[in-house]
DNA sequence: TTACCCGCAAC
DNA sequence: CCATAAGTGC
DNA sequence: GTTGCGGGTAATCACTTATGG
């Protein structure tokens, strides 16, 4: 089973570049938009239907706003939940649970800091309020937790081009980072680290400024997290930074 | 956000 | 219909 | 001298909605 996980930046727009021609080629078992920024009646027939999924939308109130869409194969199983149930997150599209008979997938926009950094602290609540329903899910169901999504935080120094720099920038402030560090500690992994050890330069976002994506100038912010019992079922997470068409590059999770 | 320039300290 | 401005991203 | 770091400023790309004519 493959999941792909994409901030797709405006799903109108990344259709255009590509994107439906790409989910035709890959036809995997689950897909994980994030940042679609559109109302399902804005969108054409196909990204509603699509050939052999069943979509699920998570929009903003907010037009052209954040927004998540979970796409899941014909045939599969499953049950989708909309939201956390807490208004001010729900309100803007961040989550969609889609739960499966083995596991549950979290599909999640995490807040953007912004440049002022006036959204850290509702960020940091989104942070815990997501971890407190992962630990919830897990206990009561006795089913693994897959956490993926646009998370906005790069965890180490190694997970940015230019870390000095950054300190002082959302996405990389010690109070973010210290939430992924607690993350861990109860017990969470972030999988591409963990069959990419210590190794720098591996990207899932780069700005459109200066060509820093061909200068794979750029920050890791997009993750696959899962439970630690849920290692042995993992095959492998890849990041596919060929694929063009959004600021972030699609990436992926192969279970057995 | 990154790129660039400036001043200052360290060697 | 096209051009432009403004909000957001980070 | 030159290297390196911190601080400050300038210039930057794209998606979306709304507005104007």
């Amino acid at each position: 089973m493959k999941i792909y996980s994409w901030n797709v930046a405006g799903i109108r727009a990344c259709e255009k570049k590509g994107l439906y021609d790409w989910y035709l080629e890959e036809l995997a078992e689950v897909y994980c938009f994030q940042e679609t920024k559109a109302l399902p009646e804005q969108l054409n027939d196909q990204l509603v239907n699509p050939k052999s999924h069943s979509a699920i939308y998570a929009p903003a109130v907010k037009k052209g706003y954040s927004g998540v869409s979970t796409w899941v194969k014909s045939g599969i199983e499953h049950k989708h939940t909309i939201g956390l149930g807490i208004e001010e997150f729900d309100n803007e599209g961040r989550t969609i649970i889609t739960e499966f008979d083995n596991f549950f997938l979290f599909n999640c926009y995490f807040p953007n800091g912004q440049r002022d950094h006036a959204r850290v602290p509702y960020k940091m609540s989104y942070c815990k309020a997501i971890e407190e329903k992962a630990q919830e899910l897990h206990q009561q169901f006795k089913k693994d937790i897959i956490i993926t999504g646009d998370y906005n935080t790069a965890h180490h120094p190694i997970d940015l081009a230019n870390p000095k720099t950054n300190t002082k920038s959302t996405g990389f402030l010690p109070l973010e980072r210290e939430w992924m560090d607690h993350f861990e500690e109860i017990g969470y992994v972030d999988i591409f680290r963990h069959f990419t050890p210590e190794e720098n330069g591996h990207y899932t976002w780069w700005t459109y400024r200066s060509n820093c994506r061909e200068r794979n100038i750029g920050w890791r912010i997009d993750y696959f997290w899962t439970n630690k019992d849920m290692l042995k079922n993992i095959k492998g997470c890849s990041h596919h930074t060929d694929i063009l068409g959004s600021d972030h590059c699609p990436i992926s999770l192969e279970l057995n």
